[in-house]
DNA sequence: GCGATATGTTTACGTCGATAACATCGAGCG
DNA sequence: CGCTCGATGTTATCGACGTAAACATATCGC
């Protein structure tokens, strides 16, 4: 609806409908194919290789809106994470957003892609630029490079876990919980 | 060569032959299919239908090897970590797995099958155990169960972000000292 | 207006997972 | 010993996929 379909033969603005397509595919668990998305917008197959060299570029452009998508996600709530339970609640945000999204997720971090793609780098860049200022206000004295991959990592895993099923939890707002608990058990361990 | 391939039409121990080709072809980095399977073994590809129910089996058969070898990994340097250093080689040994066999360990932990497969569900117990119990020994005051998905979320975090390239290191050496150093700066944290 | 260029289409090839129908072997019973 | 039956292979086939080649059409610069 967001793009037209001029004319009946060329289309208007395929890229970006395209786009729009396999997105809201990939939101609905549908496990998206570039001949079905080319079936959805209403064109042939071939014709998205005009906009597209091939399946992986049309998911690296994906990858890059969800980068910035999950960006903002985590900067919607706490735009400079300040304290320890606000880095607790970055991590809650950054796994709630795979599990919203889950298949769009694993196309931003599986998708091979990482050179060629400028805008992609760069939002994964800012990614990891807002979690090691966040460290480095939380934790003047730590190692905020380190600490941020620490950080990552951990929010990281625990988005993989769950959206694989590895560790379980009966709803979002019990998984939320669960890493609150995990990270505030980290944070506990200065009392050992 | 370890099974055998008797008769022209029957080929002996089809099943085992299969699993031993697809897990070579994944550690070597051939992306695996059932058909390539079926060739490499010498045999067409419905007769792996016999021993397998689709291709999400076999990959639920290679998961469960996979496990049992990880966590052969894990205790074959520290059978009980004891120590916090200990679990930080804990992490570094996740890793290098992951590294090592990333075609495996994605197959690991992507594929669905949760349920269905016994002895994979056991596996997977019995690496949250070793942590779990590992944590206790560490950290006794700490929540082990909270403690243990932390530390499997660190590991596992930093396992798929190298496998991914989003964090890049130039060697595995190299790996293996940023998830030392990102480990270290979380035990540090009780000195901000 | 007209021709170059961008952007579509049809057709086709090879690969994949999967099913159905048929072939062959070995084990156990007469 | 010979026959049948079940386990385990084979061939033939289907629909879907990614992708390339050759062809068609619409748009834009002169």
């Amino acid at each position: 609806m967001s793009t037209s379909a001029r004319s009946g033969y060329h289309h208007g603005d395929l890229r970006a409908a395209a786009l729009a397509a396999a997105m809201r595919m990939l939101e609905a668990g549908e496990s998206f194919s570039l001949r079905a998305v080319a079936r959805e917008v209403g064109v042939s197959a071939p014709a998205l290789y005009r906009h597209f060299t091939d399946r992986d570029a049309l998911e690296s452009a994906l990858a890059t809106e969800g980068l910035r998508d999950l960006l903002a996600d985590l900067t919607a709530d706490q735009p400079t994470p300040a304290t320890a339970a606000d880095l607790g609640e970055l991590a809650v945000a950054y796994v709630a957003f795979a599990l919203r999204r889950p298949a769009l997720f694993r196309v931003m971090f599986t998708n091979a892609c990482d050179e060629g793609n400028e805008q992609r780098v760069e939002a994964a860049d800012q990614i990891h630029q807002l979690l090691q200022a966040a460290m480095q206000l939380v934790f003047p004295a730590g190692d905020p490079s380190a600490l941020a991959d620490a950080g990552w990592a951990f929010a990281h895993g625990m988005a993989n876990l769950y959206m694989d099923g590895k560790l379980a939890a009966a709803s979002n707002k019990e998984v939320a919980q669960h890493v609150r608990s995990a990270f505030a058990a980290i944070l506990a361990i200065r009392d050992s």
